[in-house]
DNA sequence: ATCAATCTTGATAGAAACAGTCAGGAATGA
DNA sequence: TCATTCCTGACTGTTTCTATCAAGATTGAT
């Protein structure tokens, strides 16, 4: 499993955006430039962002984009529902129960561990801001999948 | 984000040779039956899972395929990382930091979050076995991840 | 020895997803 | 009127994934 170049980038451009939040709007080609993904790809990306609601756009000679609402109002997992569609696409849901040609029929036993592993991806995802971001606490959100990271990263370190 | 064939297909096959466990050896050809996967395509995943030491091969007439170790102390992590190569590919750290082109130099606020998901999908793995997988307890494993999900569980049925 | 079953290996090919480019058009503000 | 900037959609190249194929090596049975 890996997070696609759109996500990384994607996130990139929330955060960027995050960091100017209040101020004028920001063109795409200053993103572009300071992001270092090419300009006509940021574009894409910035409209499909649009389109989610999460951010504005303005045209003209002052224009660009901007933050719809406040950085620790928007969460990654609705930047990646943006570009990607959905957090985790669960394989065993593709196909309905039986009907068409899911392979798994008689063997499901397994359905529910990619389940569990979609639901704790989504979870963790839900509960990271651009706030969160801004400030480092990737892991110091609501979001109990992130609560739990906190407890297993302290208790790695053995103290 | 979402599971790959090739992991689902292999899991599916470690699943079924933990069910035969301690029987004779399984060929790959009642194996691609069982699971509806072309057996050519099965027989490129044994090979992968073999070398990766999870599974023995017989040759010859009563040959096959059987787990070289016992269900319970093989996971699904061993199992992806056979096929995959790695649980998690982290964005992040496929260039050294500072050199090459990685698009990230001045802006890794990122990067933690990444990683922080990155440890969370991979412990989720490696806390489950496919002795889980048979009994259907895909979150009841040793692990903390998985733990946590129980508790995760439990908690949204509000009960 | 011979034969059939089975695994082994590497090459290849088709399909899908991903990443990135391009061009023409429409709105905005100076 | 004009430069700036966003808007839209089509297009292309690359990579990864999935699957197929063919020739060879090993094993056990007869």
């Amino acid at each position: 499993m890996r997070i696609t170049s759109s996500v990384e980038y994607a996130t990139r451009l929330m955060t960027a955006l995050a960091r100017e939040h209040g101020n004028a709007p920001v063109s795409a080609e200053r993103l572009s430039a300071s992001d270092n993904v090419p300009v006509d790809y940021v574009s894409q990306l910035l409209v499909k962002l649009r389109r989610a609601g999460l951010i504005e756009s303005r045209r003209g000679s002052a224009g660009g984009y901007a933050l719809a609402r406040p950085p620790a109002s928007i969460t990654l997992g609705a930047v990646v529902r943006a570009v990607d569609g959905e957090v985790f696409e669960d394989v065993c849901g593709k196909y309905q129960k039986g009907t068409k040609d899911c392979r798994h029929q008689g063997d499901c036993s397994i359905s529910p561990v990619w389940k569990k592993l979609g639901a704790l991806v989504t979870q963790y995802f839900e509960g990271v801001s651009l706030a969160d971001i801004l400030e480092e606490r990737p892991g110091r959100c609501g979001g109990a999948a992130a609560a739990f990271l906190e407890r297993a990263a302290s208790g790695e370190r053995g103290a």
